[in-house]
DNA sequence: ATATTATAGTTAAGCGCTTAACCATTGTGT
DNA sequence: ACACAATGGTTAAGCGCTTAACTATAATAT
């Protein structure tokens, strides 16, 4: 494998023009400059970030801290699908990324390695409840961070510590609910994420409320049910809220998934979607188009929220950003054929 | 943060005693191995992985060459849960992930990072038949590697030069096909992956043409189709399809997703699942669970195939195993909804 | 014409670690 | 007693890069 002294050598330069030529340095002529390009290219070069690494410089790798299970993560659509947004901006700056996911056994472990300087220059962390002490010890650490979701700053009121990138739960909530109210629907049920788990489920939720309160409704604590996200869940949520009494004529699901789960038990207890009951999702997943009706659902721009994020840490990176900022991402309400006006 | 000379200082021995402390290298006496590790924990010392890595040693990344673009790698949820699997095992060894797509833009400069000494420890290769070029550079740079896919040496007659882990395609598809052919189909159309993209695809192909064969038959041209793997190309190749005439009684997809896609553009058609048409998919992804009816599937061990590419990786990395070896995991085949007698 | 600045390149120190080579004890067999 | 090994520890080189400090030349201003 060649080194940066081989470059030097072939192109008759010294190693300090290779690295000024490889960081964009001004001040090397166009001559030198492709000299060093061509050596570079003949002996395929690429430079060690280990060795870059050591000189207390960038790392070209960007750690995403994952405080889920890796079965919450993998499995879900949307959060892939962020990722995938993150993806993309590192790659656009040549960096990589690294995984970190949550473990029941030794949860402190796998990040420590993240905030262990040499690693990572930044860090997105996919936001839970649990994340709180993440955040903490990244302060700490001072490794630059972003996450996505909701940063302590919105959650009591603590000051801001983290920078953050979220969708706008409280208002796609608040239109999903009102849709439903639009359409005559007064006992609606929810399927809520785990309880405690997330902000965003909380703003969700109070979306959810204060629809209900502009068309003077209160909450039925019977009409919420938890899930963890997974279809399955969804089904198991679903047949809960189907044998309440009164049957709630609609279902605001707080993610598609559970949205198509409920769906399965509707359609096992006989009930015609929209017809007979009204289901709408949130996220807006390949799944929603899928379903048969296909969802009515609150979409989240998930890979623009990816991108964000990333945007967001490599200009802190840069230095050029007020590093507490919280950027809010509309939702848009997306009609499809699970929602219906209520029976009659 | 701590460096090693911290260390060295506070316990009053040379940092070279330091290191043997750390790497557990014999002829360091109790009571020195104790004051170190006394400084270690009171300055809570951690290692540089950039220096360490520099010196020549591990660094505890696995790297994750990954010949798509994101998009169909995020998209898709076998894979994902390919790379779970992966992630399981590497975290259960201290290692952490590093992802690398690939892109139309530049492409072999992602992977020459990949392949850059002091990146990652080895490489887990999703296999497409662009991989091959990449699968020469990691064999020229004798990084250690594993194969999700099929090695090589299983296409044409090279030696095996990666080892690989993937399920009996093969057998898959001749069991879904077989199923397809005992409920009385003859007219067959199936749903490839994009042409000439994975070796796993052609192994599907042959199985199909061998169950065909047992009944006499001959593939017809007309009715395959190539899709890119999303559910919208299956909805465009179900209808490609089904403007063949006579109209082909079922349809064997080679992945679920396309499989739904299919089953929209029945329905779209007025067509009645499975009694007007039968379609099975392949992979076994929780969407074909949710779709309705749920979908006929040949099982990929998906988590399975991941964690064994893994243990491999691993094994390599202790030089317990011989490195030319090529795994196969069995599928399975599911009973679901979506296939039928052959109309009459 | 001279001083100044911009441009183009080099030298060499050092990032934090591992490890080969070395030195200094202590223990053992004869 | 002495040679020799086993044990416990140190010194210093070097991994591949970046960058501050420096030199040298060309362009521009005065």
């Amino acid at each position: 494998m060649a080194n940066i002294y081989d470059v030097a050598r072939l192109a008759k330069v010294s190693t300090a023009t290779v690295s000024k030529v490889l960081s964009n340095t001004p001040y090397v002529s166009d001559k030198t400059r492709q000299k060093v390009l061509d050596a570079v290219f003949n002996l395929g070069y690429s430079p060690s970030i280990a060795a870059r690494s050591l000189t207390g410089n960038r790392r070209f790798v960007i750690g995403l801290a994952i405080p889920y299970e890796p079965n919450y993560l993998f499995r879900d659509p949307f959060l892939m699908e962020v990722i995938q947004g993150i993806e993309e901006i590192a790659n656009e700056h040549d960096y990589n990324l690294l995984f970190t996911t949550a473990r029941k056994t030794n949860p402190q472990g796998a990040y420590s390695r993240l905030l262990n300087k040499g690693y990572v220059d930044g860090v997105v962390i996919l936001e839970t409840v649990k994340s709180v002490e993440l955040d903490k010890k990244l302060v700490e650490s001072g490794i630059p961070r972003v996450s996505v979701g909701y940063s302590m700053g919105s959650k009591g009121n603590l000051a801001i510590v983290t920078p953050s990138v979220h969708a706008n739960d409280y208002l796609g909530a608040l239109e999903a609910t009102r849709h439903l109210l639009n359409l005559g629907h007064r006992r609606i049920g929810i399927i809520n994420g785990p309880a405690n788990f997330m902000t965003a489920m909380e703003e969700r939720y109070k979306g959810f409320c204060t629809a209900l309160a502009e068309a003077g409704l209160n909450p039925d604590p019977e009409l919420m049910v938890n899930g963890d996200f997974t279809l399955e869940s969804g089904i198991v949520a679903g047949q809960k809220l189907l044998q309440v009494s009164p049957l709630p004529t609609a279902i605001f699901s707080f993610n598609d998934r559970m949205a198509v789960g409920a769906m399965r038990s509707a359609r096992e207890k006989g009930l015609k979607i929209p017809y007979d009951l009204s289901i709408i999702g949130f996220d807006d997943v390949e799944l929603a188009q899928a379903s048969d009706p296909p969802l009515t659902t609150i979409h989240q721009p998930a890979m623009g929220i990816g991108k964000e994020a990333a945007r967001k840490l490599f200009a802190i990176f840069n230095g050029d950003i007020d590093i507490l900022t919280e950027t809010i991402l509309p939702t848009e309400f997306i009609l499809r054929g699970s929602t219906g006006p209520v029976p009659t």
